[in-house]
DNA sequence: GTGCTATATGAACAAGCGTTCAGAACCAAG
DNA sequence: CTTGGTTCTGAACGCTTGTTCATATAGCAC
C-alpha cells in the first residue's frame, strides 16, 4: 500500500511543524521521536522526510521562525521618548510571548540541542532582541529619564522578568492581560529608576 | 572479569551523582544515557544500578536535594524588618543559585522528565520557597514599607529576575557577584515601591 | 589465610531510535 | 484515458536505549 488518502503537501507540511511544535514544547526534543510527530500528523515516518532532511533541521527552523517574527513584530523604536519606548516594550514582550508559549519555550529550553552553527545563528537573533531594549534603556540614562547604573544588567533583568510571566499567566485567570502587563510596566519602570 | 579496582561503594555513589548532574545540565535527561554517566564514573552501565533504582530516581533525587537544600538553607525570615527581610532574600537567592548552575538548570529545565507523583514533590517545594518571598512581600504590604499591589506577582517577578542572573554572570567577568547583588537588590527595592 | 559480602563486569534482552528507499497510490495535465 | 510527477507506505538498516543477571573479584572480619 502506500497513501490512503491523497496528496498532501500544502498541508501536511504545516501540520508537521505544528506537531513538532507541541510535542518539543511538551516532552523536549530529545525525547520525542519522529514516529510520535509523524503519528500526530496521521503519517508514516519516512513522510516526514520529504519536508525536512532531519531532525535537527525541524527543531531549528522552528526556533529561527520564531525569532524572526519576534525581531519583526518588535515596534520601531525611532522618534519616541525613552519612556513610551520602554512601556512599548514591555507590553509588546509580554502580548507577543504570552500567544505563542510552545515557540518561546522551545527556543530557551532547547538551545543546547541545536548544532554549533544553528546555535550561534540563533544566538545572534536572540542578541539582536536583547540589544534594542538595551538601546532604549542606554537613550533613556543619556537623557535623564531614568537613573538605572548599568544598562546591561537592567537588560537582562527586565527581560527575565517579563518572560517569567509565561510560567504562571493563564488568560483563564483572575487577571487579564492589560491588568498583568499595566503592573509589569509598573514594576519595570521603578526597577529602571523613573 | 568483574571488579577491576576493588570496592568503592563510599566514592562511586557521590560520582555517580556528580556526573549525572553535569552530564544532564549539559545535554539535558533524555540526551544522556545511562551509559555516558557510568563511563564518567569509569564503570560499566550495570553498576549504576546498586546505586539507583532507574534513570528517572537518579534526575528526582538531584532535584529533591537542590530544593531541600534551596529551602533549608534560606535564612529565616523572624523577626526582622521588611526591607532587610527582601534585601537578604535577594541576596541569598543570587548567591545560592550562583554557586550551583547545573542544580539550577536542571531544577528548572527538566521538570516535564518527572513522572506525575515526583513532579508533585518538586512543585511543592518550589511552592514552599515562592511562598518565602511572598510572606515578606506581604509583610511589606502590610506595613506600607512598599506599594507593590499584588504580591503573588511581584513574587513571580522578583524571582524570574533573580533566577536569571545564572543566564549571563559569571565571576571571571568585570562585575563581582556582591556588585551584581548590590545592583540586582536596588531594582528589586524600586521595582517593589519602596 | 579463609570465608563472606558488597561491588563490579560484560553479555544479553526487547524495544525503540533516525534515516533510507523501492514501490504503490494518488492528483493534475494533456 | 494515459502519462508524469508528487506524496506516501512499509519494510528494512545499523545502532542505541534502559535494564537485568549470572558470574567474578576485592576487601573486610575473623
Amino acid at each position: 500500500m502506500a497513501r490512503t488518502t491523497g496528496s498532501h503537501s500544502g498541508i501536511t507540511g504545516p501540520k508537521i511543524r505544528t506537531a513538532a511544535l507541541e510535542l518539543f514544547a511538551k516532552h523536549g526534543f530529545a525525547a520525542v521521536s519522529m514516529r510520535q510527530i509523524a503519528s500526530e500528523v496521521g503519517v508514516q515516518a519516512g513522510a516526514l522526510y520529504n519536508y525536512t532532511p532531519d531532525k535537527q533541521s525541524l527543531l531549528f527552523d522552528l526556533m529561527q521562525s520564531h525569532m524572526t517574527e519576534l525581531l519583526s513584530a518588535l515596534p520601531n523604536e525611532d522618534a519616541a521618548q525613552p519612556f513610551e519606548m520602554l512601556e512599548q516594550f514591555v507590553r509588546f514582550h509580554i502580548a507577543f510571548h504570552h500567544e505563542r508559549p510552545e515557540a518561546v519555550f522551545i527556543a530557551y529550553m532547547e538551545l543546547r540541542n541545536l548544532s554549533p552553527e544553528n546555535f550561534a545563528l540563533i544566538e545572534d537573533l536572540r542578541g539582536q532582541y536583547e540589544n534594542r531594549l538595551q538601546n532604549i534603556l542606554i537613550a533613556g540614562q543619556a537623557s535623564g529619564a531614568w537613573t538605572v547604573k548599568d544598562a546591561k544588567i537592567a537588560t537582562f533583568a527586565v527581560i527575565a522578568m517579563l518572560t517569567g510571566v509565561n510560567t504562571w499567566f493563564r488568560s483563564e485567570g483572575r487577571l487579564s492581560l492589560s491588568e498583568v502587563q499595566d503592573q509589569y510596566w509598573q514594576m519595570v519602570r521603578s526597577a529602571v529608576g523613573g
